[in-house]
DNA sequence: CGTCTACCTTGACGCCTGTCGAAGCAGGGG
DNA sequence: CCCCTGCTTCGACAGGCGTCAAGGTAGACG
């Protein structure tokens, strides 16, 4: 298979778009299949837990060295959830000298919370930038 | 709080509480591990859709007939989402003569979503109901 | 009673995914 | 220059998961 993939768009928010509460109206299956892409990512304990180390840091930042010693899971493991992280848009990873930080995309957590919620009644959650925001996955 | 002897204990609620933010301090394992399992019941499109369905039909609950028709599955298929639905507290379902009849559970939808924002300044979204409403599962 | 409809369970099959060891790439120091 | 550390990719294996056909249960209706 090819190896980079980076070709997957996932507009989530093109198709979710900013604010679609999920008991409005029946979600699309397009609408369905993106935020089932972002779920899934979310849908095993390392990655949580990972999203979780990630987000949570000093700096809105962490070095795969640090997030690694937490698990008892081998180095590649934690390189492939991240992996999955990254091309589900939640975070995305950079390279400073030897070491490489991840940081999450607060966007991503602020859409997909939003439509969870039934009606959002005056939630500031809902929309913390604009949509166009979204970041596109680098992978 | 040991429920009635169904199967598996899903304390959402006690592990995860009514608000702990992602972002704030990292999930324990344990958290990881109960929210993951609500996580991977919404990560595939057919039961994301079905939760959807649900949610926003009217009186609040969909009939069993009413979902099958939308998708191109089979029977056996859908009976098998809604069960992973149902064993992640997500919906419960309930016979009424011939037909079964299928509703969600905001506060899970709604514990989830709080869980997912970081900071959530003033939101009221977090608790519409308190904790202890949170569904025993039935499975 | 028998039968029909609505829904669930079982068993099986193939794909997807989490995990590891080994090997590869990128930088920083000797 | 060579090596050493940090991280990713590759290849492989076991287990999990989505799907269906066939069979089972609950209730309605005659």
């Amino acid at each position: 298979m090819s190896k980079q993939g980076g070709t997957e768009e996932h507009a989530l928010a093109e198709v979710v778009g900013c604010c679609s509460p999920l008991a409005r109206e029946p979600l699309s299956a397009a609408q369905s299949v993106e935020l089932a892409r972002v779920f899934k990512a979310m849908g095993d304990p390392v990655r949580l837990r990972l999203l979780s180390l990630i987000a949570s840091h000093a700096g809105g930042e962490a070095c795969v060295c640090d997030l690694t010693d937490v698990f008892d899971l081998s180095g590649p493991t934690i390189s492939h959830h991240l992996k999955v992280l990254r091309e589900a848009g939640l975070i995305s990873g950079e390279r400073r000298g030897t070491w490489v930080y991840y940081r999450v995309h607060p966007d991503v957590l602020a859409q997909v919370s939003a439509v969870l919620v039934p009606a959002a009644p005056d939630s500031p959650a809902a929309m913390p930038g604009d949509r166009e925001a979204l970041p596109v996955v680098e992978a």
